[in-house]
DNA sequence: GTCTATACCCGGATAGAC
DNA sequence: GTCTATCCGGGTATAGAC
């Protein structure tokens, strides 16, 4: 039964294994196979629903908030903190080598994350789709790093680290937005080895449109 | 011998075992342990080993680039690279449960690539180390968070997939460079539940002086 | 759906000889 | 510094009975 999930996500993904997941059914080693092929759907199977805890975590930051800055401030904190706080559902989903294209639900899962983010984004650039595709992928970058270097115990341990890295991600999520303009790919640009912006045209002027 | 982590750079952290290294080295697997304590310890050399490996690479970063803005964009631009180009140095830093603080030497590495970060944010900020600090978690923040995406095959696969990260990182960084105003830890916060900076005062005004 | 039993492979680690 | 031999533990997976 998908009972394996709840405890796979009550005890973290560390030395997960389906033997140890078994004993903790009280079912032996052989009982699993009857629900999935192998280890990696189980796992993939738990990453889905981890996924979908995350997304409606992230969509509960989006109702405390009436403009799309707050929204995206609030759901860069909540996604730092879940991360934390339910750490072993994101372990499951953002540490281990699980191929999300793999598995067509684990996709639509991950989709649904992005898409939260995305619905937002497109609020702050209704008429320019490049900008806001921009926009959301920094931003998720930037709060998937807070999350990642929390859990590696940058920001120390307990409650204070966290609420300090939600913090701060809530901040450079704002930042990010105000600054959104130095964000637009350069029209043309073929991907050298050095990152053309540096010297490009649009690093300068914070306060101008998006486009 | 320090041939071990040779070995171990060049196949990945990947399913990783003294076992496979001593194969691999054409010895048994007694013999690791004469120059090891046990498996973490190896380990956490070959981490300390990459670390270096980083650190030299932004470095040369630095040099590319004269005004503190740019270093700092090729700097995430750099760090993106590394960790897709040496992907099996960088996992084994940052896609292990190694505790920096357990190894003494690790964590002194670690805190040489900060430090990379740190001496050219304080070029920017000279009269605030607040504002530097606040701006230096940011773009380490940003950087790995653009890392860990790509590593994770959210960009795609290829060559394409990290210029484009690399590019977007440069571009997030200066974008955060401008926006450092709102980075600011609002004084005498005690970190609530919810982001505080959302209603803050530094939420506004992208060329404001940092202090 | 679960059991028993089993086959197989892997890893970490130690003792003692050379 | 490395070997041999050995012990211990673990996990994946299958076959076949109930």
């Amino acid at each position: 039964m998908h009972g394996a999930i709840e405890l796979i996500a009550e005890r973290g993904v560390r030395g997960f294994s389906l033997a140890e997941v078994s004993r903790r059914l009280g079912v032996t080693a052989a009982a699993p196979y009857r629900h999935f092929a192998d280890r990696d759907e189980l796992l993939a199977a738990v990453a889905v629903r981890a996924l979908h805890a995350f997304a409606d975590a992230l969509a509960a930051e989006i109702g405390d908030a009436d403009t799309p800055e707050q929204q995206l401030a609030a759901m860069a904190s909540g996604y730092v903190r879940f991360a934390a706080e339910q750490r072993q559902l994101f372990d499951v989903v953002y540490r281990t080598d699980l191929e999300k294209n793999r598995y067509p639900e684990l996709r639509l899962a991950y989709e649904r994350v992005e898409g939260l983010l995305g619905s937002c984004v497109a609020e702050l650039c209704p008429d320019d789709p490049q900008a806001a595709e921009a926009l959301g992928d920094a931003l998720e970058a930037a709060a998937h790093g807070h999350a990642m270097l929390l859990l590696d115990g940058s920001y120390g341990e307990g409650p204070d680290a966290i609420d300090q890295a939600a913090a701060q991600a809530a901040r450079v999520t704002l930042a990010l937005i105000q600054g959104r303009a130095a964000l637009q790919r350069p029209r043309g640009e073929q991907g050298g080895a050095n990152p053309g912006p540096v010297t490009g045209p649009a690093a300068r002027g914070a306060s101008a449109p998006p486009r």
